[in-house]
RNA sequence: GGUCGCAUAGCUCAGCUGGUUAGAGCGCUUGCCUCACAUGCAAGAGGUCGCAGGUUCGAGUCCUGCUGCGACCA
């Protein structure tokens, strides 16, 4: 085969894929044997591939590749989620611009619409992780409102509710105004922003020239008011609980109450009690029996039904009708101002929540929802990770779970939108109808008292009256309601399925940390609560992807990078290789491009290997069967050796690296085996072989050549599967169903560490980059060939001598002296390697005054280092109680520096005596 | 406000259980189109490991405090 001179991965990327696919190698294949499981965290059907999801992604496949090659059965189940706002958010404003809205389609007509807009455009992101090189098994591929999984999260809210852990009651929900549904509490985001606080007057109602002073951020909530709220051990107020206050605009009488909630050092010490309208204040509320007034309604807007009487609407109420909440408090400040009952505003800084999907501000809102009780099943979600059966990587984040789950609140599993899993609870038309109403948009609106009858179908008659119309309940479930099932709903479940059997627990989740709680969390629980086990053994966490300065992508900055167009530009191979080395454990991640052309670099030095080695190893050894076979036997020099044990360190250290999810250790050391000790030395080396110059089997050498590069390429096919592939195939004879990610993950054979040729290897290089640094100091010309003279003692002597074609090659040293002893050369560069002295007798181009000063600068640094260490031998502690061998380090140290020194000293004498 | 994390070469980061001469990539300097690769080769400069204490024979590595930055939660 024939290869470009560079690497051009357009066309190689194109070419295997569909390879892959077509031959089923992402499917597990039927049959026993170890297995491996993974599903995908579900992304969005709204969006689109963005460089979170390449590193997830890559790192997930990474660990596919690896198992599937390590010989496990490997199932990476792929799918999306139906994100239920953040779709029914797009559609409707697509319907916006048609000049229709929701409420004129109608539920059914609304629903075929978000359908077919899914069709549409819903898998774009899994189309785009098919050129990441994702090995997903798409036959498998689920979505979270497909039918199966649609019947398990039915089965799932069934029975919960028969277990009791599931309740319907009217609480203060997180309510967003704009998406008009509840929201759970950790879909608010909150965030801190430059506020005021507001004093205002609530005059006594038996002496209105005096009153109470309340501090608000919230002014227009006074509307809602039911109560003014003190420290009972104030002793600025302790007088007043029991009186009662005229709420100021609206007139009504509320009395003043002592709790110790109250913060005496807050504001004014006197706070204004909503309970329909703040969360504190509800507790409060339900302490003291408040009332609990709604004065908005579901956008927010001042509700004037909440201050009707008798149907009448009051006066002052004209000033605030149907105004938004932000109008209304305008129009509140302004009327106390009028009034004279503003005292004071300063400004303040505050926590705001807002809605994690369109970012309004959210506001607490009195409704009927549906709750999973959580307690029950938090506790032993927190066992698991506490038992190890699950095991959070990095640990770090354990505290942050424990914390979570061991404050966690009732979840508020319903929302008021169309576009989801509607809850499976009916309502009896006949015995329950006082409880059932019209909405404004043709659906029903059902109060706190309605009786839900919860089933995995329609009923047919009611228990209670024999009734036979029912009324369903509208609202759908938090998408994250079927998320949490995913690792066992996309496997059959409920079924008892052949996968699901095979499969579950998975073994690895890998995910960012922003969903630890909606997804992780909830998984283990439902996990545990539905398959009594486990969902996964370990959660990988990795780090969120950020730009080079540190900063978080995202539109507005205008930051983002598009892995389409990087992998565009650089390649699949060098992109994903560049998230995996830049995957540290527990940091994030600071994507720069150039370190993705770094990396590309990268790819094109494998390339170039490959090159070297087709060109150079002949047909008929590319044609052997097995050419470790054929190795057996042949007679191999130390740089045989020397690479093979590299290698078997390369392996060792891969496979550490994948098991303990260090992704950048992994890279790290792939690229430094293959590019500084394979590229740099090893190929060097055997061009003196390949060239006849060493004499011996060529073919040997064309062996190792061959299958070093080729456990090279199995090693980095995880990291690179489309350049390992290409050049795989190329290297030899394949069969047609051949593939790289099926041949088994390399080894370690304990036969190739050979720590005698490292060391051989070691110094010769040394002594070769000894002479190169010489040459570079006396600024040589490259083709110029120096005269060496070594001294040195016999072993090494000869070891160098019978390696000397490799001195005169890779240092491009001409004739060498060997000598043991008797004087050195006069004026001559001079270095000293381990027991070797290195002379370059080069009187004419030898200023003797630099080389002086160099080997002085040199001699001058050995003895600063050699004092620390002879302080250390001095110290009797040291001596006393470090361990035996580092003592004897220290000395055998000690001994060469001062060797090192004896020498360079002999160099510089011999300098001194030119003159 | 609570909790957690991070500060190592100009930049981005490795450095696991305390004992190396503190490493890598990029960038920089010098010299080379050497028959796999100029997306390259060779050589080099560059760090009081944030600050102050402590533990230890010995600390980038463990402990405390401080400073700065970040994240999560409220």
């Amino acid at each position: 085969m024939e290869l470009a001179k560079a690497y051009s991965h357009q066309q190689v990327e194109k070419r295997w894929y569909p390879y892959w696919i077509e031959r089923e190698y992402f499917q597990p294949g039927p049959g026993a044997g170890r297995h491996f499981s993974i599903v995908i965290p579900p992304p969005n059907i709204t969006g689109s591939l963005h460089i979170g999801h390449a590193l997830n992604n890559t790192l997930q496949d990474i660990l596919c590749r690896y198992k599937r090659m390590d010989g496990y059965k490997v199932l990476w189940v792929p799918g999306t989620d139906h994100a239920g706002i953040a779709t029914q958010n797009v559609v409707e404003r697509q319907l916006a611009e048609e000049g229709l809205s929701r409420a004129t389609l109608g539920r059914e007509k609304f629903i075929e619409r978000v359908w077919s807009w899914r069709e549409q455009s819903g898998n774009t992101i899994l189309r785009q992780l098919r050129a990441l090189g994702a090995s997903c098994d798409w036959s498998r591929e689920r979505f979270t409102m497909d039918e199966g999984l649609s019947l398990a999260v039915r089965e799932a809210f069934v029975r919960l509710w028969e277990e009791g852990l599931l309740y319907r009651a009217e609480r203060l929900i997180n309510w967003c105004p704009r998406c008009k549904t509840a929201l759970a509490d950790i879909e608010v985001v909150h965030e801190e922003v430059e506020g005021h606080l507001w004093h205002i007057r609530y005059p006594f109602v038996d002496s209105p020239s005096a009153g109470l002073t309340v501090a608000t951020t919230r002014p227009e909530t006074m509307l809602g008011d039911t109560a003014v709220a003190v420290h009972p051990e104030d002793g600025r107020y302790r007088h007043v609980i029991g009186k009662k206050v005229r709420l100021p605009i609206v007139g009504r009488e509320i009395p003043v109450i002592g709790d110790s909630f109250v913060d005496p050092e807050f504001g004014t010490g006197a706070l204004k009690i909503t309970p329909g309208h703040d969360f504190n204040d509800f507790e409060i509320g339900e302490k003291y029996g408040l009332q609990k007034i709604s004065i908005f309604d579901e956008e927010a807007t001042i509700r004037p039904s909440a201050f009707a009487q008798d149907g009448q609407e009051p006066e002052w109420l004209k000033r605030y009708r149907l105004k938004d909440r932000f109008e209304a408090r305008k129009l509140v400040v302004e009327e106390l101002t009028e009034k004279g009952l503003l005292e004071k505003v300063e400004p303040y800084r505050h926590a705001l929540g807002r809605c994690y999907r369109c970012q309004t501000v959210v506001e607490p809102y009195l409704t009927p929802q549906w709750f999973v009780r959580i307690r029950p099943l938090a506790e032993p979600a927190v066992e698991v990770v506490r038992e190890g059966k699950v095991r959070i990587i990095p640990e770090g984040w354990v505290n942050s779970y424990f914390a979570w789950m061991e404050n966690i609140k009732d979840w508020c599993i319903s929302r008021q939108i169309w576009w989801g899993h509607q809850i499976p609870a009916w309502y009896c038309a006949s015995c329950d109808s006082a409880h059932i109403m019209r909405s404004g948009q043709g659906d029903f609106i059902l109060t706190k008292e309605a009786t839900p009858i919860v089933k995995r179908q329609e009923p047919e008659s009611c228990a209670k009256c024999g009734g036979e119309r029912f009324v369903r309940d509208p609202d759908v479930l938090d998408t994250w309601f079927s998320s949490a099932l995913w690792p066992f709903s996309t496997l059959g479940w409920p079924k008892a399925s052949e996968d699901l059997k095979t499969f579950y627990p998975t073994s690895a989740l890998v995910t960012s940390f922003d969903i630890l709680f909606f997804w992780v969390a909830r998984m283990i629980m439902m996990g545990l609560k539905f398959m009594g086990d486990v969902p996964f053994r370990d959660v990988y966490i990795h780090a969120l992807v950020r730009d080079q300065e540190g900063q978080k992508m995202s539109k507005s900055k205008g930051n983002v990078v598009d892995p389409l167009e990087v992998m565009e530009r650089y390649g699949t191979d060098a992109f994903r290789f560049t998230l995996a080395a830049l995957t540290a454990v527990g940091r994030d991640v600071r994507l720069a491009e150039e370190r993705i052309a770094g990396y590309q670099n990268f790819v094109n030095k494998l390339w170039n290997a490959a090159r070297f080695v087709l060109l150079n190893v002949s047909e008929e050894v590319r044609s052997e069967p097995d050419p470790w076979a054929s190795l057996r036997g042949c007679e191999l020099n130390s740089a045989d050796r020397w690479i093979l044990s590299r290698l078997g360190a390369a392996v060792q250290a891969a496979r550490e690296a994948l098991d303990g999810y260090r992704y950048n250790d992994f890279a790290h050391h792939l690229y430094q085996f293959t590019w500084h000790e394979f590229c740099d030395w090893y190929i060097e080396m055997s061009k003196l072989s390949l060239s006849g110059a060493l004499g011996d089997d060529r073919r040997k050498t064309q062996r190792i050549l061959l299958v070093v590069l080729e456990q090279t390429l199995l090693l980095l096919h995880p990291l690179m599967p489309f350049v390992t592939e290409e050049i795989w195939h190329g290297l030899r004879e394949r069969k047609p169903e051949d593939s790289i990610m099926i041949q088994p993950y390399p080894r370690p054979d304990p036969s190739w560490l050979q720590p005698e040729a490292e060391k051989q290897v070691a110094f010769l290089t040394d002594v070769i980059r000894s002479v190169r640094n010489l040459r570079a100091e006396l600024n040589l010309q490259p083709a110029r060939e120096v005269p060496v003279i070594l001294f040195a003692p016999p072993p090494e002597l000869e070891f160098l001598r019978a390696h000397e074609p490799y001195l005169r090659a890779l240092a491009r040293v001409g004739a060498v002296d060997y000598l043991m002893k008797g004087d050195r050369p006069r004026g001559a560069a001079t270095a000293v390697v381990g027991p070797v002295e290195v002379y370059l007798p080069l009187g004419g181009v030898i200023d003797p005054d630099e080389e002086r000063q160099r080997l002085t600068r040199e001699v001058t640094k050995l003895r600063d280092e050699l004092a620390l260490v002879h302080k250390k031998l001095a110290n009797k502690d040291f001596l006393a109680k470090a361990r035996e061998e580092v003592v004897h380090k220290q000395r055998e140290k000690a001994e060469q520096i001062e060797e090192k020194i004896r020498a360079l000293s002999r160099g510089l004498q011999r300098l001194e005596e030119i003159h």
